[in-house]
Formats: structure tokens, sequence, C-alpha cells
DNA sequence: TCATTATGGTAAGATAAACTTATGAATGCG
DNA sequence: CGCATTCATAAGTTTATCTTACCATAATGA
């Protein structure tokens, strides 16, 4: 098990694989071009192995060079990144948040401005994305999830629990009359949310008619079908249907009298929203900050008036 | 733009925080504890800014220590897998490949055994995701696509052009006995594929009829909604109904018997399967032969004569 | 309590890695 | 051809890195 090479001849491995030239690559690392030269020799001597073929004083990479470049490449121009990031005056915040898709599409965005306004400037990067997260491998500092998905080094906290409301906005409503109960529903078009794998104990009108104590026929299948909470969403607002859909996106909407509801019933989901921060993160000022603020959010959506 | 710190000093650095102590760090490396203890003195004062407290001759991070250590693990981490991989004897070759996750589920895995058979050993990733891909952040050596997506610096070759096709168990076929014409398709439980916004141009159940020049009423849309061919092929073979399924995924099904082709009318889609290689993988060995292979496998499929 | 053993910091000197300069050979270009 | 550019090699220098030695502090345990 030998020792590993050196970083910098690696380094000057790196800079003259993705240059092309051993003379660019010593501009660029502010050394002599023969010192490059030397550089790679030494690796080339370490792994036991050319890297380059020299053919006419011009050097191109060999297979087993151009295999390794672009990870090499990748992973110093984050090395260096790092660096830059410690050597700037006032360091910026850097903060990884991952959210489900139809978070990360109109919900979150809308509200970032608030919390960059109260915490100050951070580079924030938002993921949409479903389950399993690769936490490490994405170096993600919070996960806003549905249900609890709980893991060693990891903590999860459940913030509140949504509910699914009927939703269409008061053009539609009015044009089919005001409805006198849940059965009334049934005549009218509705949006189904197909939500994939990802979560399907999600509920589903078959589910809320149930819940009504209302068996439905096979005719509520009727009607459109889209994948994704934000999609329904859209629709509802388009005026094309009723959606079931989640407080969390709903609330905004009801509160500006965009969307009514036709029937004050809610159907809880089965599984609380949770906050997931995997311990490496829980200490930093600004993970905390945007977890605290965060979980706030969610609550204000899910418990708006407008929803009560 | 002052020079950036030494990738020496950076990497006593990453080693000490990771380990939580300088001892630690300087075993490490197989340096001595002093040598440790300069490199990140060196490094504290090139950047101006402390990144050990030290209280009691015990280090902890610093709130700018605790914000980059994870970045720099991670990108020493793929650095020192390179230099292994360098100094590895025979190197395995590496390739990462994206396929929707549709053929990431079970076409692609299924023949992959073949494809090692034929070029050895090899570190194979596969990832089944949507566009837009990230070639670049996630190294990917070669991309299949629905549709042609050109980019600077990637080749996009057509492979072949693919059809829908409706597909059943022999049983289900026999329970509703032989069809005549398409119309006789309706009195069937069909199985419906909602693509999402990733393939929105995917033909329907609708569009089929309305090629074969029957304008379906709006009872076409009961039935089974799922939304990825690979769920929907899964259906089918379970005996719930007809789905309407790309020759790529049906083809050996019913090839084997499994599947019946209630009615031989297939349905072009609009788009080929494409073949996208960023230009600096074009030349390696491994994604060279690894394009022949996937882009023959793809044609035999789509091709196979069950399904002319 | 008082060694014992750990931690990390500092100073001085040693060593080897890294670098420069100088030179040569091969190539391409005007 | 003459000139610029490329990389390789050799010799000598620089300096980053490392070791050794020693100190201070704190936790551990007999």
């Amino acid at each position: 098990m030998n020792a590993l090479p050196s970083l910098r001849t690696l380094q000057a491995f790196e800079a003259a694989a993705r240059t092309g030239s051993f003379a660019a690559a010593a501009r660029e690392l502010s050394i002599s071009p023969a010192a490059v030269s030397q550089l790679i020799a030494t690796l080339e001597d370490h792994v036991g192995r050319k890297l380059f073929h020299r053919i006419n004083r011009r050097s191109v990479l060999t297979e087993a060079g151009r295999e390794v470049l672009p990870r090499l490449t990748l992973a110093f121009e984050e090395v260096n990144g790092v660096a830059r990031s410690l050597m700037g005056g006032a360091q910026r915040a850097r903060l990884v948040v991952s959210v489900p898709s139809s978070v990360a599409t109109s919900w979150l965005p809308q509200r970032l401005p608030d919390f960059i306004g109260l915490h100050g400037e951070a580079d924030i990067f938002v993921r949409g994305e479903e389950e399993p997260i690769a936490f490490e491998r994405d170096l993600i500092d919070i996960r806003l999830s549905y249900g609890r998905f709980d893991q060693r080094d990891h903590d999860a906290e459940p913030i509140v629990t949504d509910a699914v409301h009927p939703v269409c906005t008061p053009a539609l409503l009015k044009k089919h009359g005001p409805l006198r109960d849940a059965r009334d529903l049934l005549a009218m078009p509705l949006i189904h949310t197909d939500w994939g794998p990802a979560a399907a104990a999600f509920p589903s009108w078959r589910g809320w008619f149930e819940a009504m104590s209302i068996a439905p026929g096979r005719e509520i299948q009727r009607g459109l079908t889209v994948n994704s909470s934000a999609a329904a969403l859209d629709l509802a607002l388009a005026g094309l249907g009723i959606a079931l859909c989640q407080g969390l996106f709903a609330a905004e909407a009801v509160e500006q009298g965009r969307l009514v509801r036709p029937i004050g019933r809610a159907l809880e989901l089965n599984q609380p929203y949770c906050l997931t921060v995997p311990l490496r993160s829980a200490r930093r000022a600004v993970v905390m900050a945007f977890r605290g603020w965060f979980a706030v959010e969610c609550v204000k959506s899910v418990n708006s008036p407008a929803l009560a």
C-alpha cells in the first residue's frame, strides 16, 4: 500500500492535461515549464504509468490520463473554490436546501427573499428532488420531506401535518351554482393528481369522497390527471376544475381570493412534513436560522386562517 | 488577486478538522504533529482568518472552518480516489451512463452483463434521470434521451425512432375475444401513461385512436393512469389492461409471448432516441465501445421482428 | 496528590521537494 | 532557411516542509 502521490504533482498534471500544454500549465501555476515537466515525470514515475504520449515534442493524453482528467479537474475546482471563499474578506454563508420538486417551483422561491432580508446575504442553493436524498454526495444542509426519514447522524423533526382541500376558482363555483353537500362535487370537473411512487399514500379524490362517506362510482376517474401538486394547482387556477390540493400550496391563492373552497372539508395527510438536518450542519448559524424560519413559514401556510 | 494557499496546507487543515485533532491528522499524513501545527498556522496566516479556536490546548473549528470542511473533504476524497485508481495495477475503465428513469429500471440492467462480457471489466455507473442533464457536474460520459438536445462540445446522434404499440397479456385478449378492428379496443380496459412535463409530446391513447381515424369519446379516460412507461408495462404484464408501450420496452415480453399485440398498428414517436456524448469522453475506448453496443441494442429492441 | 500521558505551540536546524536557469533537440511557420 | 515554440534533461538553488527538542496545559488514574 504505497503512499499516494503528492498533491502538487497531481495539480501540475491536471493543469497540463486540461490546457493541453506544459507551457500553458506553467503559466497558470506561475512556475517554469521545466518545473511542470519534472512534476509530471515524478508523478508518472510514482504511479508507474505514462500519462502523456510524448510524440514530437507535443504531448497528448494517454487513455489513462483522459480517463481521470475530468474527475481531477472538478475536484481541484472545488478545492480552489473553497480556498477562494476562505480568502474572501467577509465570507458569505452557504446553504444547500433540498425540497420536493413541487416546493422548489414556486412556494419556496417566493418566500426566499423574506429569509434573505431577515438573515442577510447568503449563497443559497435550492434543489428540487425526491427521496431518496444523497445528503453526503450533494452536501445538503437541510431537507424538507413529506414523511419522516430517519438516518444515522441526521436530525429529523416533524413540523406540521398538512391536509388536502378541494379548491377551484370563484368563477367555476359560480357557474356550477352553490353546493349543498359534498356529493355535488361529483358533478364538477375534478383535477386528479397522480403522486407517483414518491408518495403513493397521498389522498386521492376517491379517498376524499370515502372520508365524506360517499362511495364514488367509476365516473370520478374522469377529468384531468397530472403528476404534481404544482401542476394541479395551476390547472385549478386556470379554472379547469377542482383540485385536491395541500394547504401548503393552496393557502396563498385562497387568501388572495383567487381560489375558493367550495366545501370546507379537508382530509389530513398521513405523514407530517419533516425537516432533516445532517449533524455536521446542525450547528451552523445559517442552517439554524433557516431551519427556524422555514418551519414557521410552513406552519403559517398550512394553518392559514383562510383554510380554517 | 492573491495566490491561493498551497494544497498541502489545505490538506493538513482538512485532516485536522475532520479528525478533530492535530495529532490524529499527523498520524494520517505520516508526519509529526508539529508539522501539522505549522501547516495550519501557515494557512491561517495566508487566508487571514483563524480556522480553529485554540481553547485549552484543544482545537474546535470556527464557523468559517465548519462551513468549508465538508466541501474540502469531498474534494480531497475525489482527488485521492483518482490517485489510487492511477496507482492500481490494471486500471479499470470507468463509465457514467445517464438514461431516462424508465430505461434505468429494467431495460438497461438486464443487458449490461452482455456488454461487460464483450468488453471486459469496467466500473459502470447508471443514472436514471430526466432532462435537463448536468453533464459536467455529474461527469456523464454518455446519455440516452428521447429527442435531440444539442449542446456545445457535445456530440448528439439520433439512433432510431421508436413507436408505441398496444400490448396486453394473451389471457386478457382471449377473455375479450378476438378483435375485428381498432374500435373494439375501446371496450377493453386501457392503461394510460401520463408522461409529465419531460416528454409531453408522447402519444396517448387519444392520439392513437385519432391516428386510426377513430374519434374517441370521453370514456377513454377511464382506467388506470401511471406516470412511467415502466409502470404501464408492469400493469400490462399483470393482465390489468392494454398499455400503449414503446417498442423498446415491449419487445422482449412480446418475443417471449408474455405479451401480445391485439392490433398490429403502431404509432411512431415524434422524436428519435439520441445518444449524446461530451467531446471530452468521445475518444475514450470504453465510451466508444459502449456507444456502439448501446445503439445496436436499442435498434434491436425497437426493430424486433416480433413487432413487425 | 503527583506522576503519566495526552494535547498543541514554538524554535532551530535538516532535508527533500520544488523551482530556476541553461541547454539541447524536435517541430512548425513565415 | 531563420526564428519561435515545444518539451526534456542536467545542474544548482531555494524554500516549503519536516523533524527534533522542548515547553505549557489539561485530563487520567494510581
